[in-house]
Parts: structure tokens; sequence; C-alpha cells
DNA sequence: GATGAATGAGTTTTCATTCAT
DNA sequence: GATGAATGAAAACTCATTCAT
């Protein structure tokens, strides 16, 4: 019978709070995009606003760990599906899993070009996601279930385009997203396709934008 | 008869002070997003913060003005292209054009959900847009250049779908959209396709978004 | 008959905050020392609080612009003293004002260090100060008034020193720092010293402080 | 009778904490001033935050743990230095080794007019050092050493100013207090001086400063 | 009509202090 | 007694909006 009250106590209770952050946090930023004040967001947890930033050391370290939150869990899927007997079918519950879990992100969009997504860990974390689909897509490539010229950069990159086609439809048709998915695999394995223009992408590029100055 | 100015020498000011700022505003929020300050559009267009107001009386009026520039800029050149020979061609034309007017817009999808898109007059041209769209994709359809269950708003929305798809590269690769439309059109061609799960949207529904409360 | 109303009108209320906000904020630095808030200076100038920030853009810079008000005031006293007919009497004055113009100030001491210390304007302040000092320094030690060893920075230095010397005293004895000014004169005239240790200070080092990181 | 750590461990370690606590909050205030957290004093010591609490109710309590440390050490210093047979040398020597004590400290003089000064042990701690300096210039005033119309208090307000004088200079010229303290010794024995203005202070006045209210 | 100064509510963030473990 | 998580008041600063000139 191991006692584990004490120290542990404190560190389960350190542990739910950051839980309760990080799911208040998903939750206000998906529904109402970045610009919910930390203030909310604690209120949202039922914590003082001091505990966010003791979890969080500014709003931009919390939306790099909700980004992260959400990279890891694709990465996980898509590592899982690495596994799976149908390449084609492994690719499209990859995607699907992937666009359901931005489906009701508002926030998704407007982190694009923000210094959350400049975190060393997030931007390991984008190039980890883009490997795995690249090998996802490779798999799928050589079952001759998509085409040649895509990468699995963007595959990754459909994901935020598919959530975004259905966005402006969410409150009225919350799946709708499944509709344009259906579009873009459609899109993906076209039998003998003209090239696509523009070189392929290997990688996100997540360097600092060139500061105007 | 050479009018001397006076009344409408100011008339031709305001009219060039409303152009000033809808075009600083417009690269303003281009540039980076929703969050540019009225002082910074202001500073901008080379006026002052006051006659900001004057010409808008809210920010969000500002960004509605923004919205409707640009949907009749593309209902514009949709009602053109109805008049075009090829449907297929035109339909791309239009998605074309649409896509690159949207492409180094940062602002464009953080407006979803917005009181701006509430205006009557940005939900009357969103509506105007649609029918284009609809008539444009109808045509298209007619010629089997177009899937038979893909409406006109899923072309809209596609527009922006395949801008938020290149974002992330849009400083490393400035024309990547012209690769994820190609790919959208691949989609919408597929002869003899499965049909598309969900209800195609005939309409954007732009009722006030139902307050968590 | 000149008509000066209009936009004048404008700016001489802002000339008018402007002095309401340097004159609150010098008497709350002087009475609290730095750490006032600028919610407080603002409530004493009767004030906004965003109407201080528009007119000193952190409380640093409004740190810089009392300190810059005392600077010029010093060196403009100095300035007018070297025509005085007898330079020992003009460099008591000199002191004299000097130390009166910190007597009450409890900020004084803690801006040592500071950034605002830093500002290009109020680094070029003191260097002038500095200047003016040495020449009034150079004329009294010509007419035999001070001991050779001494420059005009000792000077400025003495009077942060005297000031601090009677702080204790304030509140008891307003006007306790005359009997350390008199002390201090008395050493700086000393007929035939022993040389000061330590190398004579040519002006206030004013960089950076080599942070330990 | 070796004794087993028990109680005896415990308040050994209670001492052990006090002394690291006040070894890093000492540092910590001379090279900071008084706006070091608390967080950082007691990173700095190695403990948690809640027991600086612990042992100093209050930040103020903590500093002014600090000042009855140098108070003591310097009236420690005096009392030794009462038995010496040099009785001017005896008080360049307290006096040197009082402006030293402070020399690397920016705490000082933020600390006047503190709620810290006012601790009933400090306010005791601060007479005594008067007296005991008392009773020091006045074995150096029998000798001729000192002027007559200077008092241990006005000795113990100089090393408070002479500190300041040189503090400015403190990075590029560590020791140039030394040059101060020379010219403020050559001001206290000057032969036949004019009486001092001012009442010369008996004591240092500690009464709540009277708050504008 | 244009200007830009003033406003003040709102945001992020810090930190002394409390208190459960 | 020690720990460090939580608290919440307070600070600096921003910005949409108003309004006197």
């Amino acid at each position: 019978m191991t006692e584990t009250t004490g120290t542990a106590g404190q560190r389960a209770d350190l542990v739910r709070n950051r839980r309760l952050l990080l799911g208040a946090a998903t939750e206000a930023f998906a529904e109402r995009g970045v610009e919910v004040s930390m203030g909310e967001i604690a209120q949202r947890a039922g914590l003082a606003k001091g505990t966010v930033f003791r979890h969080f050391a500014s709003k931009d370290d919390l939306l790099a760990a909700i980004m992260l939150q959400l990279l890891d869990r694709l990465t996980g899927t898509a590592d899982r599906l690495l596994q799976a007997d149908d390449p084609a079918l492994a690719l499209r519950e990859f995607m699907t899993s992937g666009v359901e879990a931005l489906a009701t992100d508002r926030a998704f969009c407007e982190v694009v070009g923000r210094p959350s997504l400049q975190h060393p860990e997030v931007r390991e974390a984008i190039n980890q996601l883009c490997e795995v689909a690249e090998a996802l897509t490779a798999r799928a490539r050589e079952h001759g279930a998509v085409r040649d010229d895509v990468t699995g950069t963007d595959i990754v990159l459909l994901l935020g385009g598919i959530h975004q086609t259905a966005a402006p439809l969410l409150a009225a048709q919350p799946q709708a997203w499944r509709r344009y998915l259906e579009l873009a695999l459609d899109g993906l394995h076209v039998p003998n396709p003209r090239a696509l223009p523009e070189q392929p992408p290997r990688h996100l590029p997540l360097d600092d934008p060139p500061e105007a100055g």
C-alpha cells in the first residue's frame, strides 16, 4: 500500500491546473480567436490570473503550448497510421483526424506568422509532423493512391486549408469540412495529372519574417 | 464655365481621403492582420486619426468597407467572366483572380465570425457573390467542366481555403497558392466522382453567432 | 491685434498639460521616489492616464524629462555665474542653487544607474553641466579659491552627496543641507592640502553597466 | 555526551537559513536596489519563497534586518575604535569603514524615508550609532582633530553623503569614495572655521513622515 | 471637415504575501 | 519548518473612440 500524498498532492494540483488551463485556453482560443484575454482564460479555468502566468510565462507561451499539444496529437496519429495495412486509407484517416482537430478552432489561422510559431519546440514539432506526414504520403504514393508530385508538407498545409474552407459554415454545418476533405482527396489521386506548378514544399519555413526596417 | 473650388472641392477631398484610407487600410490589414491600430492606418494614409472616424464610424465599419470592396471586385470579375466563351476557363480565371486577391491578406481569415461580416451591405455583397459564382459554376457544370455536386458557394469558400493552405509558405513562396488552386481544380473536375458528403451549401449563413452565455 | 486662437489653442493646451505633468511628476518623484506610479502622477496632474503616455512614452522617458529639466536649469545657472565678478562666490552660488534644487528630491539618488540616465539627451545634458561646472571651477581655481586637484565633475558629484547627507534630516530641518554645503566648501579651499587620492573625474561615465550574463 | 541532531539540528538549520537569507538579501539589495523581488532573494539563498517569509514577515522587515546588521556592524567598529590611541585616526578609520560598508550598496539611499527605518529596533540602532559616533567625535574634538561645531550625527550622516557623491562613478572607479572621504575629512578639521550654519543635529529624527493627505 | 489631444477601459505582466501539502 | 503553487492587487502601457479647436 504505497502512500503518495504530500508533495505529490501539490504536484497533482499543479498538473490538474495545467490541464484546466490548457483546456480552457484551447476552448477559448478556438471559439474567439487569439484575441481572448489571459484574464478570460483564467476565469474559464476557475483560477486566478497570476496562476496562468505561473504556468505559461506569456500569452505567446500559452499559444505555443496549445499548438504543441495539437501538433503532438497529429504526429502521434500519423505515427500510428504508419502501421496501417492500407496506405490510402491511412492517409485519408490522417487527414480526417487532422482537419477534425482543427475544425472548431478559430485561432488556428491567426497563429500563422505569430511568434508562438517560432518557439523552438513548436518548430521542432512542426518539422516532425511534416516528416511523418511525408512518410505516410510516400507509402500512399508508392501504392498509387496519391499523385507523385504531392509531398507530406502539402498534406499538412491542406489540413489548414480544408479547415478554413469550411470555417464560415461552422455554425450552420459543423461537419462541412468533410465535404472539402473529400474534394481535396479527389484532387490528390487524380490518375494522370498535369504536374502541379510551383516548387513542392519540403518543409514549413519558420524563420523570423524579415522585418521591414 | 470652370467651377471654382468650393463645395465641390471639399467633396473631391472627401472622396480622395476615403480612397487614401481604404488603400492604406487594405494594405495594413493585409500585411499585419486585423490587429493593426486605427492610428497606424491613419498614419499610412497621411491623415489624422479623427478623419478615419469621420469616414468610418468604427474599426469594424472600416473592415466591413474593405470586405465590401473585395467582394465587389470579385463579383465584378465573375460578372464579366459570365460572358466568356469557355466556361471551364472562366471558372478557373475567377478562382485565380479570387485567390490572388486574397493571397497576401492576413486579415481575411481573421474576419470570419467578426461583426464586420454582419453588416447588411456585406451580407448582401456576399450573397451576390455567391449568386454570380453559382451562375459561373452552373455554366461550367453544364459543359461537364465541373462535377455536378459542387455549388457556387463551394467555389467561393474554396477561395479562402486555397489561400489559407498556402499562407504559411507566403514569405518563402509567394505564388504557392497556384499549386493548391491547381490541386483544387483537379478535384473539381474528377470525371465520375463519388458524391461529396454533407449538404452542398447554397449560401453563406451569416447570422449572429450564438453568443456563448 | 494678432489673433492667435485656433490650432494655437490646442497647442496651448498641449503645452499646459505638459507643464502640469512635469510639475506633478517632479513633485511626486521628489516626495516619494521613483516608485510612484504613472497613475498617481496622472491623478496629481488632473489628467487621464493615457495623457501621461501621450506626452512621455514610458516612465523612464518621464524621468529623463525631469532630469533634463533639472540639468538644464543647473547648466543655465552655471552659465550665468560664469559672468560673475567673484569666482569664489560664483562657485558657492552654483553649489547652493544646485543642492537646493536637489534638496527635496527623493528620486534623485534612485535614478543613478537607471536607464533614464542613458537617454542621449540626458547624457548630453550631464556632459554639458560637467563642462560648465569645470569652467566655473577653473576660474575659482585660478583665483586660489579652490584647491588644485578638484574638477568640475567633482563639484557636480558633490551636489548629490551634500543633498544625500542632509536627506534624513529633511522633514525636521529642511535647510540642513546648508550645513553640509558649508562643510564641503571648507574642504574645497583648504590652503595647502595633501593631494586627494584616486583619479580626479573628468566626466560622468554613463555607459550601460556591463550586464552580468 | 554527544547531542543527537533533534530539535537542536532544527535550530541549527534555522540559524543557517537566516544567515543565508541575510547574505543573499544584502548582496541583492546592494547590487540592484530595493526593487529586487523577494523571489530573487529566495533563489539567491537557495531557499523557497515561503521560507523567506517565515524568517521575515515582510519585505520591509527584511530590509530592516539588513539595516540593523549594517548599523550594528558600524556601532561595533565605533565601539572598538573608542579604545584606540589616536582619536583623529580613530575617527578617520570609523568613517573609512563606514563609507566602505555603504560603498557598493544601491539600496542604502532608497531606504531613507521607508517604513523599514521606523522599526523600533532600527531606530534604537541608529540612535546607538549616533551616540557612539558622538563619543568618537568628542574625543577627536578634544584633541583638536575635528572642528568644534560638528556632532557625531553629522559624522554618521556624512557616511551616506560621501557614498552618494561617489555612487555615479562606482562602475568606473570603485574606490572613488576615498577621494570624497578625504575631501570631507579636510573640511572637518579646518583650523579656524566659520561656524557651520543650521542646528547641529543631535540625533536622527525618525518619526513617521507626515503623510501628505 | 480635418486635426490630433484627451480619455479611460482593457491588456499583459509582476510580485508580495498566503496557505495547503 | 520548508516548500512552492495560488492569489489578486497594482503596475505599465495600448488603443478605439470622442471632442474641442
